[in-house]
DNA sequence: AATGAATGAGACTTCATTCAT
DNA sequence: CATGAATGAAGTCTCATTCAT
């Protein structure tokens, strides 16, 4: 008992140095010594917990991944209308952005490191798939995304992630430095634009 | 004469093999010694030319930049309308992902570099941020963005770019494997939402 | 008692797979873990049992020569022709290759650390040296050497045991594939004609 | 030119410094430290001659089986009788242990470590396999080794190997110390009773 | 301009050994 | 007796950089 919580004790303080490490200076610039200096353990103990460098950046990814689809899966249910929809997706957005703020950092340099990965390229799509997939599936129910012109889900649910992607990404890549809250509120704004119903209706009624 | 020519090749030859290692495998993950080989130079010629590898890696970044703010130089001209703004933002974008295709990919790798390397950070950042202003300037000229609620040509921009970023990352970074086009039309689609005159009169009218 | 039944056991366990492992892959490169997974015991067991990995490898040598020795003092006893002497001498040594397979592989292993460790190679030269002092004063004993130009005992003994050798490591060495018994045959046919009395019968005329 | 020189001596004086060291420790226990210091040279200059320590331990057995191979072919052809067969062989045998002092410690490290290294164990037994098959044609086209009842040339090249081989590493494994003269005039004298005619006629006859 | 041999700091990793439980 | 977490010295190897030719 005692031993397990000790492994599992002294795993997350590994981890939790290396991505402190990592967001700040990229994967490759970070020595396993520096790591452990970090987490203030040998070296040896980091090779006994994780075996070498590599399976550490696995384990980083893991935990890494698993904390997005927890995030992300908080978004609402049920919505019924486009409005609905959008706010609880950005909400969960928000809330991903808020309590992991280097979010968008890790997310570059995992992709960073993916490019020449494949495994880890496709850990990352699949998880991000994963959670489309669930978005179209509760559009199709709703209804929402029925008997228009662009029902698509699979757009619509693509323009959430990538309008999603581009504000997480603004700041860090091309230095837009407007506060969160304005950059969520044009990007519902536009969003519902996607939606079939959202052009004529919902959108002509409001304005 | 022949010199400088000399020279001139040499400096392409190797920023060219650079460039294209770097695409697939990451900066940190590429030697000097792997960039010579693609070059088909000694070891002593990269070093005649371009010092250490951090020279190299600017030189790099100077020749990325100076491509895409050339790129995305072509868009801008006395646009009159907001489809004719939004327009002429995306052809430059398609233009770009098309004569570069591997833009997104050296992207997100200078992105990682520069996370611990203000410098490259600020040069990216100030790029983009040029070329925003040009954007902006134009817009307040044109007029377009003047006397409404939604009229801060700024924020106007930065959606501008931080969709257009979201359509250039889906691929590598989200796995969305839509085609182009389709993304750059939703992505007008949107785009024109953001406009203040858009939501009533354009696309009302459209509709 | 039961405690003492439990330490021979365990050492005997652990000695058993430290042989197994080291005839395999030789002593430098199995690692005490190796050792411990193999004989299904725990790193702290190993060390409670033999201090360090010197210890063991001493135990094992121990082990290895007490089996050799045991071996090969079956041989002798009263012979009283050459014949009869060459025969008892090859009788023991199938009798020890078969019953130790692995016989020729751990010697070459011991030898080859024993280069660079003068009591080791002291041990496994005085374990032979004493082999075959027994077996020269059994052979003065008998009369068999004395009285001939060759009757040097010493040489004789010490080209017993050289053939012998040539034998056992003919396999593992040089990749002679001949079965075993051809192998002895031939060598009592030549070693007769290393003792005195075989001078005179089929030698005999020549003198 | 000169560049192929410097690559040829580099190369020489590493691998003499490793075989020194080898002999003296055996291959685990040296470290390539160990070796730059005893060959003069920095680490990174070994490493730049042999990629590393498997690529040197290659190279150091490449010309080991050379060197023998060179030695065991002066031995003289076109013998006409056992006597002079036996005798060539034999010296072959001298002049080898002769001008090669270590070569038994030599090939016991390499058995060693053959024997977890199929690919070394082939190539050890291949040149042997070789220098006898070259023995056994010579023997068949000479007729000496026809028409008898023991006329098995293989199984004679066989026992004059394996003797030899007894002979060369009785000292280090049985810890022998007769003169070498001594063991090999024995030798030839054993080695004689193999072969089909010696018995009865050739030797007798030519003494 | 060009070559490629040489350097050596430092990264990653292994592993015998210790020791608290 | 037994466990296995922890240590850290030492080994192998990489690679940016220098420099004689």
């Amino acid at each position: 008992m005692s031993r397990v919580d000790v492994r599992k004790i002294r795993r997350k303080q590994i981890l939790e140095a290396a991505e402190r490490l990592a967001v700040e200076r990229g994967w490759a610039e970070i020595t396993i010594l520096d790591i452990c200096e970090e987490a203030g353990v040998s070296s040896g103990v980091l090779t006994y917990h994780f075996r070498n460098k590599d399976e550490l950046l696995f384990s980083l990814l893991e935990e890494f991944i698993a904390r997005i689809d927890g995030h992300l899966n908080k978004a609402v249910r049920g919505s019924q209308t486009p409005e609905e929809d959008v706010s609880s997706f950005l909400q969960a957005l928000t809330a991903l952005l808020e309590s992991e703020p280097h979010f968008p950092l890790l997310l570059i340099h995992f992709v960073s490191i993916s490019l020449n990965r494949p495994e880890i390229a496709e850990r990352l799509h699949a998880i991000f798939a994963r959670i489309r997939q669930r978005k179209i599936d509760e559009l199709r129910a709703s209804g929402i995304t029925s008997g228009r012109e662009h029902d698509d889900a699979l757009v619509l649910v693509s323009m959430l992630h990538i309008v999603a992607l581009g504000v997480a990404l603004g700041q860090p890549i091309l230095g837009i430095n407007l506060p969160r809250e304005r950059l969520i509120q044009e990007a519902r704004r536009i969003l519902l634009a996607c939606f079939p119903s959202s052009n004529t209706i919902s959108q002509g009624a409001s304005d």
